[in-house]
DNA sequence: ATTGTCACG
DNA sequence: ACGTACGTGACAATG
C-alpha cells in the first residue's frame, strides 16, 4: 500500500472552528466550539485520506524567525478571546489521545514545519496532505502533495492539486510567493506593494512569473501609476517574500517512521467526548465506547392521526395509565382567546390531535381528574390554567419536561423543548423558530399547514415520553427527586392559579396619578431646559451626559463603556452643586414612574375582568427564585412614598382585603441556619433585631447603645455578607473608603466565626463538586469558580455564596405557597393565593374568610420547613396593596 | 439587539 | 495587581 501522510495545520483549523461555529458550551460552562469544529474538520480528513502517516503543526506564542526580519510581522493579530483561550489544551489533550504527533518550535511557524515535512514525504515518495484553512498553503503543492483547503464551515474542503491552482488562479503553486510579494496579506501584516491587490498581483505573477524577473524588466509593465508603486514598493516586496516564503528545512528530531498512525485510545477519548457532551463524535468510536443513551429517533417521531372523537383514547388508556397533552393556541385564556387544537398521546400510541370545538369536556374532565391517570407534558402551566378556565382540577401530573430540564440546569437562557432534545438524542428534531420564524414576521399557529403544525406537536408530545425517564434519572442521581415531585411539580399548579386568577386593578387610581405626574414632568422639564440653556431629550443618558459633562461642567465621576455614567449613584454625588442634578432626578423618577407604572400597568389590564394577570415563571432564575413577567408585580414601587402610590390601584377582589404576609429577615435566618453560627442562632432565638446586633459586634458597642448610623450600616453589612462581600462593594454602598469597609468586614467575621467558616467551606466544596446546593438540594453549577481570570473567578465565589442562601430561602416560599394553595382548596375557601414577591406572599381574601386565612398563613409559612432557626412572618392586611403592606 | 437606567427582593 | 456587591424585568434610546 502507498504511504499517505496527512499534515494538520492545527492552528489555523482551531480559529476556523472557533469563528465558524456558535459558542457552544457543556453544562459545566466549557466552551468547546473550537475543540469540535477542530475534531470535526480532522476526522473528516481522516475518513477523507486514510493516512498511513499523520502528524499536527502547532503556532507557539511569541516571536518568530520572521519578526526578526520584519518588527511589525503579525502585528495587526487581536489578542485571542478567553473562550478561545481555554480551548486550546483540551484540543491537544484530544490530540494526546489519538496518538497524533504535535509539533511546534519557537523559532518557527505551523507552516514551516509543515513544509519540511511534505518535503520529507515527498522526497520519500509519500502522497502528501496538507490540511488547512490558510491559503498560504498552496505554494507547498506539488505532484505529490495536495491542501485540504477547508472553506466556509467545517464540512466543506477543497483538494488544491497543482492542476486545480492553475485552474483557479492560471498560476503555478510556488508563485504563490511571488503574488504574496505583491499583494502582501493583512492577517499576518505582511506589507506587500501598497495598491496592489489580488486582481493585478495575479496580472502581473502571469506575466513576470517571479519579482525578480518582474524588476530586470520593470519597463515592460504597462501602466504608468503600477510602474511607479511597484517601483516605490520594491524593497517591501522582497522584504514581503521572504516573509511569505515557507521554510522547508526546520531541524527535526523526528524521522517519518514516528508519525505512523497508530490506534487511538478510545477508552480516554470516549472519557473527553462525554465531557464536552460531543454525541456525534461518540457515535463514530467503535461500538463498545459509545455512550448508551444516544439513542435514534425515527421518523416515526413526528406521525399523528386527526380525530373527531376524543373518547378515541380510550381504549389506550385501559392498558397504558399514562398520556401526555398540549393544548395549541395563540393566545392566553383569560383573554378570551380559545385554543385551536388539543394533541394527546397515551404512552406508547400515536399522537392525536383533536379540534378544540370537537372536545367532549366532560370526558376530558374525566381523564384529567383521575388521580390513576399519570398526566405529562411541556410547559404545563399554559395547560393548566386552560384546564382551570374549563372547570377542569387536574390530577397526578407527574413530569413537566421543562421544569425538570430547569431543575438539572438551572441557567439556561431558555427551556426550548427542541433544545432539551438535542441535548439528549442525536438526530429528528423541529425547531418551533425554524416554522414559525422570529421578528415582525413571526407567525402564529393559525397561520401554519395544518400538517406542519401537527408534525410539530407530534414531535413535542413524542419527546417528553423520551425524555421522561432519562430526565428523571438524573434527577434522581443528583438527589432532586423530593425537590421534583413535591416541590417544584406542585407549585407549577399554584403558579398556574395566581396567573389565571390575577388582581383586581383600578385605573381610575393610575389615571389620577398620572394626571398629577404629567404635570410635574412638565415643570421639571422646563426647568431642566432652563438651566441647561437648551432643549434635549432627558432620557437620553448620551444627551445628557453631554449637558451635563461637556457643557456644564460637571465633574465626571464614572464613565461607561459608551460615555458617561450619569447613574443615580452619580448624580447623587453631584447633589449640591447645582439645581439641576436634583430635578433630574426626579424627572428620572417620576418618567419612570410613568413609563413603567402608569402607562405599562393600563396596558396590562384586562378589559374584560379589570384584572392584571401576570405570568409568574419558574424556569428563569439561577437560583431557583420565582420571577414576575408582563407586568413584573415583584417591583412595585414602595420605597418612596410618590411610588408607593401606585400600589393603591392594586385591590382586593370586591368586598375582600389583602392578606400580606412577608417572612422577616429570611436571608439571614437561612445563612444562620446554613452555617450553624452560634451568635446567630442566638440572636435569633432571642429575638434580637438583627442589625443592631450587627452593629454592636461591627463597631463594639453595647446593643442598646446602637445608634442609627450604625444600625443603617451594619445593614449594608448584612447585605454584603448575603451578597458574598467584597470590601470594595460595601465601600461604594456606604460611601465610605475601602479601608473603612474592610475592618466592618473584619469585625464582623471575627465576631461570627462560623460564618466565616461556612463562607470558606462553601467556596471550597463549590470549587470541588462544579456547583453549589441550597438545603432542600437544588443545584447551580458555577463554571467562574475555577476560572483563570481573578474576575471572574471572584464573580465565581459571591455566587457561591449567595445562591445557597437566596435559593434556600427561595425553597422555603415555595414550600410555603404550596401548603397555602392546598389548604384554601382544602377548605374550599374562596380567597386565592395571587402574587408571591419572593419573601411575601399575598393572598386575595373574602371578607368572611379574613381570620380563617390570616392563621393559616402564618402558621404554614412559619412552620413550612424544620430549620435550626425559627422562621418568622409579619401580617398585614388592607382593602389595596398600599395598605396591606 | 444592546446599553443604561431604575423598580423590587 | 486585578475592579466588584446577589437575583430579577421594563423602558427608552441607540446602534
Amino acid at each position: 500500500m502507498d504511504n499517505k501522510f496527512l499534515i494538520i495545520d492545527g492552528s489555523s483549523l482551531f480559529f476556523r472552528a472557533f469563528y465558524a461555529l456558535p459558542l457552544l458550551k457543556t453544562k459545566r460552562g466549557l466552551y468547546t466550539n473550537a475543540i469540535y469544529g477542530f475534531v470535526m474538520m480532522v476526522e473528516n480528513a481522516i475518513e477523507k485520506v486514510k493516512p498511513t502517516h499523520l502528524a499536527v503543526c502547532f503556532d507557539m506564542k511569541g516571536k518568530t524567525f520572521r519578526s526578526e526580519i520584519y518588527k511589525d510581522y503579525k502585528g495587526t493579530r487581536q489578542k485571542t478571546p478567553n473562550e478561545l483561550e481555554q480551548q486550546w489544551p483540551l484540543v491537544r489533550e484530544i490530540l494526546d489521545h489519538m496518538n497524533v504527533k504535535i509539533l511546534e518550535s519557537p523559532v518557527y511557524e505551523a507552516d514551516d514545519i509543515a513544509g519540511t515535512l511534505s518535503k520529507l514525504g515527498t522526497e520519500e515518495g509519500f502522497e502528501n496532505y496538507l490540511l488547512t484553512g490558510d491559503k498560504d498553503y498552496f505554494q507547498l503543492v506539488n505532484e505529490k502533495t495536495k491542501v485540504l483547503f477547508t472553506r466556509k464551515g467545517i464540512t466543506d474542503m477543497d483538494i488544491m492539486t497543482v492542476e486545480k491552482i492553475k485552474e483557479d488562479y492560471g498560476i503555478e503553486p510556488l508563485e504563490f510567493i511571488e503574488l504574496k510579494a505583491l499583494m502582501g496579506d493583512s492577517s499576518d501584516n505582511i506589507p506587500g506593494i501598497y495598491g496592489i491587490g489580488e486582481k493585478t498581483g495575479l496580472k502581473l505573477i502571469h506575466e513576470f512569473h517571479t519579482i525578480e524577473n518582474l524588476y530586470d524588466n520593470i519597463d515592460d509593465v504597462s501602466g504608468k501609476k503600477l510602474k511607479e508603486k511597484l517601483i516605490d514598493g520594491k524593497m517591501s516586496a522582497f522584504m514581503s517574500k521572504k516573509l511569505g516564503t515557507i521554510v522547508k528545512d526546520v531541524p527535526l528530531e523526528e524521522s517519518l517512521d514516528d508519525f505512523k498512525k497508530v490506534d487511538y485510545d478510545y477508552e480516554k477519548l470516549s472519557e473527553l467526548y462525554r465531557e464536552f457532551e460531543f454525541n456525534s463524535m461518540l457515535d463514530r468510536l467503535p461500538e463498545k465506547y459509545r455512550k448508551e443513551e444516544v439513542e435514534e429517533i425515527s421518523q416515526d417521531n413526528f406521525e399523528f392521526v386527526e380525530i373527531k372523537d376524543l373518547k378515541e383514547i380510550e381504549k389506550d388508556l385501559k392498558d397504558k395509565k399514562s398520556l401526555a397533552f398540549k393544548f395549541i393556541t395563540d393566545g392566553k385564556i383569560y383573554e378570551d382567546v380559545k385554543p385551536i387544537y388539543l394533541a394527546v398521546k397515551v404512552k406508547d400510541s400515536e399522537v392525536k390531535f383533536i379540534s378544540y370545538e370537537d372536545i367532549d369536556f366532560d370526558f376530558l374532565k374525566k381523564i384529567m381528574e383521575d388521580e390513576k391517570v399519570e398526566k405529562l407534558g411541556y410547559s404545563l402551566k399554559e395547560d393548566i390554567i386552560i384546564l382551570m378556565d374549563l372547570g377542569i382540577d387536574i390530577k397526578n401530573y407527574s413530569h413537566d419536561v421543562e421544569i425538570a430540564e430547569y431543575l438539572l440546569n438551572s441557567t439556561q437562557s431558555d427551556y426550548d423543548i427542541n433544545k432539551i432534545s438535542m441535548a439528549y438524542f442525536k438526530n429528528g428534531y423541529l425547531d418551533l423558530e425554524d416554522l414559525l420564524g422570529k421578528g415582525a414576521k413571526k407567525k402564529t399557529y393559525t397561520d401554519l399547514d395544518k400538517d406542519d403544525l401537527f408534525k410539530y406537536f407530534a414531535f413535542v408530545l413524542n419527546t417528553i415520553y423520551r425524555l421522561e425517564d432519562l430526565q428523571k434519572e438524573k434527577i434522581d442521581e443528583e438527589e432532586m427527586t423530593s425537590l421534583y415531585q413535591d416541590m417544584e411539580l406542585p407549585l407549577v399548579e399554584v403558579l398556574a392559579s395566581m396567573e389565571y386568577v390575577g388582581i383586581n386593578t383600578d385605573e381610575a387610581v393610575l389615571d389620577e396619578i398620572d394626571k398629577q405626574i404629567i404635570e410635574k414632568l412638565k415643570t421639571l422639564e422646563e426647568e431642566i431646559y432652563e438651566e441647561a440653556g437648551e432643549e434635549f431629550n432627558i432620557n437620553s443618558p448620551k444627551q445628557l451626559g453631554v449637558i451635563l459633562f461637556d457643557k456644564m461642567d460637571f465633574p465626571v465621576i464614572k464613565k461607561t463603556k459608551t460615555g458617561y455614567s450619569t447613574s443615580a449613584d452619580v448624580l447623587e454625588k453631584l447633589r449640591g452643586k447645582g439645581e439641576i442634578i436634583d430635578k433630574i432626578l426626579d424627572y428620572r423618577k417620576f418618567s419612570k414612574l410613568k413609563s413603567t407604572y402608569i402607562d405599562g400597568l393600563k396596558a396590562v389590564i384586562n378589559k374584560k375582568t379589570k384584572r392584571i394577570h401576570s405570568r409568574f415563571m419558574q424556569t428563569v432564575t439561577a437560583t431557583g427564585r420565582i420571577s414576575s413577567t408582563d407586568p413584573n408585580l415583584q417591583n412595585i414601587p414602595i420605597k418612596t412614598e410618590e411610588g408607593r402610590l401606585i400600589r393603591k390601584a392594586f385591590l382586593a377582589s370586591e368586598g375582600g382585603v389583602l392578606v400580606d404576609a412577608d417572612y422577616s429577615q429570611i436571608e439571614l435566618r437561612v445563612l444562620a441556619a446554613l452555617s450553624d453560627d452560634k451568635e446567630m442562632l442566638d440572636a435569633f432565638k432571642h429575638g434580637l433585631d438583627i442589625h443592631r446586633k450587627t452593629a454592636s459586634e461591627v463597631f463594639h458597642v453595647d446593643y442598646d447603645d446602637v445608634d442609627d448610623r450604625q444600625r443603617y450600616e451594619a445593614k449594608a453589612v448584612n447585605f454584603g455578607i448575603v451578597y458574598g462581600i467584597s470590601d470594595y462593594g460595601l465601600s461604594q454602598n456606604l460611601n465610605i473608603p475601602r479601608k473603612a469597609a474592610k475592618e466592618y468586614i473584619d469585625n464582623y467575621l471575627g465576631h461570627f466565626v462560623g460564618i466565616k467558616n461556612y463562607m470558606a467551606e462553601e467556596i471550597k466544596n463549590g470549587k470541588d463538586k462544579g456547583y453549589v446546593e441550597t438545603i432542600f438540594k437544588r443545584r447551580r453549577y458555577i463554571p467562574e469558580l475555577n476560572a483563570k481570570n481573578f474576575n471572574i473567578r471572584s464573580f465565581g465565589e459571591r455566587i457561591a455564596l449567595n445562591t445557597p442562601i437566596q435559593g434556600s430561602a427561595a425553597d422555603i416560599i415555595k414550600i410555603a405557597m404550596v401548603k397555602v394553595y392546598n389548604e384554601l382548596k382544602k377548605r374550599n375557601l374562596k380567597s386565592k393565593l395571587i402574587i408571591q414577591i419572593h419573601d411575601e406572599l399575598v393572598v386575595d381574601t373574602a371578607e368572611d374568610e379574613i381570620e380563617e386565612v390570616k392563621e393559616l398563613m402564618k402558621d404554614l409559612m412559619e412552620n413550612s420547613v424544620d430549620l435550626n432557626v425559627k422562621l418568622s412572618v409579619d401580617m398585614n392586611t388592607g382593602a389595596n396593596l398600599y395598605e396591606s403592606k
